[in-house]
DNA sequence: GCGCTAAACCTGAATCATTCAAGACAATGA
DNA sequence: TCATTGTCTTGAATGATTCAGGTTTAGCGC
């Protein structure tokens, strides 16, 4: 029910952005909102599906302005793509599966950056806890029960 | 005070995790081991200016087969290439300068993995917490002090 | 010591994500 | 309407990493 709202809401945002609003990046911003951490290239499908074709590099530059200017959170969970998602201004941190690299949201408990401190900071002033769980997702878990001994 | 030790301490540690001792590997441990979170790159310099030429897959190999047998661990700061350390078996952290990229371990307040748990585990079945925490090193900050008004 | 076998190593090419370059186009504001 | 400059395009380049295939060599039994 958190839908992107008013009328022109994502263009106003954009605009006050500092950009400018074309169809390429409205649905750029629209499909990092209705998808799940999605990647580049999964960005890029989304789009051109709506508009025809779309550039790789209208992509790339339009989600790095994005993320300059606070609209869109970058994550670069190892050994995968970079990913986008919306939810930006709190703290949260992910869950990342092992097997199919799925990403997903969770809250931070202490709720403001950085929300941990490091036991020693060795002299590094320090603004930015970033926390990854890593592990099996609901899916994965189920295949490989499935796949090996059932008791 | 803690050295490599008793003679052939290497080798035997190679042996035993099942692979093969020679020169190169030798060397490839060692210039983990004497480094500071060393990419792939520092490490081949390293190790060709002790040996000569090495390729550079055969260092890939090493470092992922030394990674496998858990003779090395392997990180992956987002926006810089993988790097390498000595430590391993506990489960201590790391601090990353945004400047330089420079990488300081920390150790883990908890001790073992997963020393965090996520407010709601969506499912997953969670092995490790990894916990980066982002900022400036001393000599970065150092700089930029002195470049900035200073007051 | 000799020879076997698989591990380790080599050269060279391929892949993937991302970035650079330079010109064409188009959203905004005067 | 026009100018400015942000956005988009095509095409090539980069950097880290991996793949492929053939050669060498460590470890081990004879």
């Amino acid at each position: 029910m958190k839908d992107t709202g008013h009328p022109h809401g994502a263009a106003a945002e954009l605009r006050s952005a500092g950009l400018r609003v074309t169809a390429a990046r409205l649905a750029i911003l629209d499909a990092v909102r209705a998808g799940d951490h999605l990647d580049v290239d999964a960005v890029t499908s989304q789009v051109r599906e709506r508009l025809g074709h779309v550039s790789f590099q209208a992509v790339y530059e339009a989600l790095h302005a994005f993320t300059a200017t606070g609209l869109v959170r970058r994550i670069e969970p190892a050994g995968s793509p970079t990913r986008f998602e919306c939810r930006v201004g709190d703290n949260h941190h992910h869950l990342v599966c092992r097997q199919c690299g799925r990403v997903t949201d969770v809250d931070c408990t202490a709720g403001e950056a950085p929300c941990l401190e490091p036991a020693d900071d060795a002299g590094f002033l320090v603004d930015e806890a970033d926390v990854t769980f890593w592990g099996f997702c609901p899916d994965c878990r189920r295949d490989s029960e499935e796949g090996s001994t059932h008791d």
